[in-house]
DNA sequence: TTGAAAGCGCTAACAA
DNA sequence: TTGTTAGCGCTTTCAA
């Protein structure tokens, strides 16, 4: 069954040097014979030999792992975050440590620690619904070990933040809606404690105070932003004594439930009520009619991330760097499209 | 900034106890009288102690790591099975080590040495489009590491398989369109090499010949189920010299993009062909008509794989266990209803 | 019920 | 350019 390890003692002993030359010559040391490195190499291949991570880990005092926590993993935006992240870990020889807040501010903390008892080399995370502070994460920047957040971020001097510029793209959404004829705008969005929603929120409310439209309270509507509850907050709308002509939802889920409750209630959409997304999930473009909605990349932002958190680790470079944005884009669709052209 | 490190030294010293009598309490040896253990934890707890888990893991030569190879991160069903899986893992004190095959063949025997280096104590494995043996796991069978495979399986003597009764389910799904009154249905899926495909393409067969219909080889369309193939393999359908009046698509991807295409080219659906899917995507909610489709649990998948592999690793037993099947339920919407109820 | 001691495999400071 | 040596923190055998 499991034979014996190969070590690089044996390495060491088949080709008669000592173990800490071998170890020099698997990482390339500058101060070793290319032609002994050559010999180490191809003895060590010959052997199968496979270096012991725990062992290099625990003298290094360093996991080549990457910790992760999102709020959620079962959605297409944060299934692509991750992808790109993987992508770019591999390559470059880290492994990742997923993990779930659940939207939960109790899970994220027990997952803080988790991770940190894996000693993780660096923590990239998305922020729980309801987390209010960041102190939970001391454990990590007293240590100095870097943080990076992203989509769901807090402003920290210590932390890269890698964001897509919200308040535009929701004012680019209100915009075009406004453009498109709409006076009467309805949000509905989640908790302002989040960056995402609170930037949101600001960009849909100056669009329209630019726009000379008023800004009404009563038609910005907070939810968990689930499928339910785009129903749930759709029906309330349609009981306001003056429907909206357009709403616009923080997400595409909620936004695609509002298009089917309002279809259902016999409102013709986009001539009725104009509706909006955002995120561009795959849903957008098969609820009919499509939605307009506002694509950001989330492949790139796991990428991005995972790229920006390597550099950190691996050349402790890029303290300075404080916050990157990515690009966003609208993308018009009949949902809101109330001119013909 | 770094503060030493508390170890179970630094716990010793301050109790006037041995590491040797620390470790164990820590671990609730069954030789620790109650009360120093009560002691230990104190201290423990008190003094911020963290086990270090590499050196732990090298000297046991185990770590509490669970692989995972998926074909594809970036689907709803992949995110929730591996939601799943974290779950379970992250409940019983293991961590998760994520890598995508990308579908190639190559990139998941170089994600197998990987985990392989990464020591990890078990494997979960989706298989890749074109793998055509299993040999590359050979590393961890031959050491007796477990193997659990899910959804893209592999018969093998050493591994269990969690999957869903594909065969039946597909099945299911045709003799339902042929209950509606189908009676020339084409078949959209992939490579069977793949079991989820061969037991699908099987059971569509079989339904048929049940029912004393022809089957008929022209009517099997191959590709790599992606949006782009099916709306390519539904032009191929449309150019038929007679077309179906039923098309079973193996996923919903699929389907969406075939009924967007047939809706394109002026078919009703289902009046003139009922399409179905595949795998309840949340797609298939949305689409108008909206899909018939054949739902599996990814989460309940994920947990399941996870659940059995810690099972074998915590107490090596369930080593008996070769296939372990999940229920599944047709789900039956507009887009194959063709009979008035 | 506890302790002493060795060693898991690797790295790095220092020496040669 | 290579070797010697110590030690990272933990577990476990053996002894007490």
């Amino acid at each position: 069954m499991s034979q014996k390890e190969i070590t690089i003692y044996d390495i060491a002993e088949a080709l008669n040097l000592s173990p800490a030359t071998v170890s020099r010559g698997l990482k390339d040391h500058p101060a070793i014979r290319k032609d002994t490195r050559k010999r180490i190499f191809d003895k060590a291949k010959e052997m199968g030999y496979q270096q012991n991570h725990f062992a290099s880990n625990l003298r290094r005092s360093r996991s080549n792992t990457i910790g992760v926590i999102v709020p959620r993993l079962n959605s297409y935006f944060m299934a692509s975050v991750i992808s790109g992240m993987e992508k770019v870990a591999n390559a470059a020889g880290y492994n990742l440590i997923i993990s779930q807040s659940i939207e939960s501010k109790d899970k994220e903390m027990t997952n803080v620690k988790t991770l940190y008892n894996s000693r993780v080399d660096g923590l990239l995370v998305s922020l729980a619904y309801d987390t209010e502070t960041i102190s939970h994460f001391d454990l990590f920047l007293n240590k100095g070990i870097p943080l990076i957040f992203f989509d769901r971020v807090f402003e920290h001097p210590q932390c890269t933040s890698i964001i897509i510029d919200n308040y535009k793209a929701a004012y680019e959404v209100t915009q075009h809606m406004i453009q498109q004829g709409c006076r009467r705008i309805a949000h509905i969005t989640a908790d302002i404690k989040r960056n995402v929603y609170s930037e949101r929120l600001r960009g849909f409310k100056h669009a329209l105070l630019d726009a000379m439209l008023p800004y009404d309270e009563e038609l910005v509507f907070f939810s968990n932003l689930s499928e339910q509850a785009g129903a749930e907050v759709t029906q309330r709308i349609l009981a306001l004594p003056q429907l909206p002509d357009g709403i616009f939802c923080a997400n595409d889920t909620t936004a695609v439930s509002c298009i089917a409750t309002l279809k259902q209630a016999g409102i013709k959409i986009p001539e009725q009520i104009a509706v909006t997304g955002f995120n561009n999930d795959p849903l957008s473009k098969v609820i009919e009619p499509n939605l307009t909605t506002l694509n950001y990349p989330g492949q790139e932002m796991g990428e991005l991330a995972a790229a920006t958190l390597i550099r950190k680790l691996d050349s402790k470079e890029g303290g300075s760097l404080n916050t990157i944005v990515l690009r966003h884009d609208l993308i018009v669709r009949e949902s809101s499209l109330r001119k013909k052209v």
